[in-house]
DNA sequence: ACTACTCCCTGCCAGC
DNA sequence: TGCTGGCAGGGAGTAG
């Protein structure tokens, strides 16, 4: 369940491989993951350099030299691993981490540094949720699936004002309005989870009274912005530190005490929008 | 415009 | 032990 904490983290760790490498070869071996693979998929990278690898709330894109991008969405399971060629071993041979899912791995890129290094970069994906999108340089800035993506949750311009703005006259839930892309970008299940914890907000909460009469922030509005930056930040830095996941405070602690310091309550788990929220009704207000 | 719901897909796990 | 059914969730599509 990659959401932006762990895309960042797959960025960074492909970004040392990738920028500035040149595309030797390309196979996709099936002919769609969620949606079917751009036209000529292959043939349009085979040859490019990538200038820079990047992200956009939950979408990895990987810039061109020419100026095509690569969008990528891991969906739910997808994931990348590095193999690269050791030649202390055997001249020309590729380590390979065990894997027995190799049926998942989907698409496979030859690299080459600008040292002459070859790596390959594999793109798994069990559930075949995750989709490529390859876009000319003029498509990129206008394509839906970003356009319509809210604010960065840890860039300056995502601030209360901008927050409220967004959940205005918003009458679903507090949760169902921050797990929406168009609310702020990057924010899935389990970090608007935790961030709302955090803030002390209750999930259920109609998202437009978070925001005033005139249409700003309300004080609770302040401590969210923080709490989600904070869960965020947090979540990258123990991913670089630790190279795991995160032990989360009430995602998945149904029946547990609530963590929050002096608070007697326990963590309840609902269904909003068909899926899990877990919270405590004691000091989520 | 807004909201709510379904579907896609596979791995995993509880229950029988 | 093996089978079944339910659950997990991001985003697109659709209905109201």
């Amino acid at each position: 369940m990659p959401e932006l904490p762990e895309v960042e983290t797959v960025r960074r760790g492909l970004q040392p491989v990738l920028e500035g490498a040149r595309i030797v070869r390309v196979e996709a071996r099936r002919p769609d993951l969620r949606f079917p693979f751009p036209v000529k998929f292959a043939q349009r990278l085979t040859g490019k350099t990538i200038t820079a690898l990047g992200r956009r709330a939950k979408y990895l894109t990987m810039h061109m030299d020419g100026g095509p991008v690569l969008i990528c969405h891991l969906g739910m399971s997808g994931s990348f691993r590095i193999e690269t060629a050791d030649d202390s071993e055997t001249p020309g041979a590729f380590h390979h981490e065990r894997s027995k899912d190799a049926k998942h791995d989907h698409v496979v890129f030859h690299v080459s540094s600008q040292a002459g290094a070859r790596s390959r970069v594999i793109f798994n994906d069990p559930r075949r949720f995750g989709f490529m999108l390859l876009l000319k340089a003029d498509e990129h800035a206008k394509h839906k699936s970003l356009t319509r993506l809210g604010p960065e949750p840890l860039d300056e311009a995502f601030d209360a004002r901008a927050l409220a703005t967004a959940l205005a006259r918003r009458k679903t839930s507090l949760k169902t309005a921050l797990a929406d892309q168009r609310v702020v970008g990057g924010l899935g299940n389990i970090y608007v989870v935790e961030a709302l914890h955090r803030a002390r907000l209750s999930p259920k909460r109609r998202a437009s009274t978070l925001v005033t009469s005139s249409g700003g922030p309300r004080p609770a509005v302040y401590e969210l912005v923080d709490a989600i930056g904070d869960v965020l930040k947090e979540a990258i830095a123990r991913q670089r530190r630790t190279g795991k996941g995160n032990p989360f405070r009430v995602y998945d602690h149904e029946g547990e005490p609530c963590p929050t310091r002096g608070c007697r309550g326990t963590i309840r788990r609902i269904i909003q929008a068909g899926r899990s929220t877990y919270y405590c009704p004691v000091c989520q207000r």
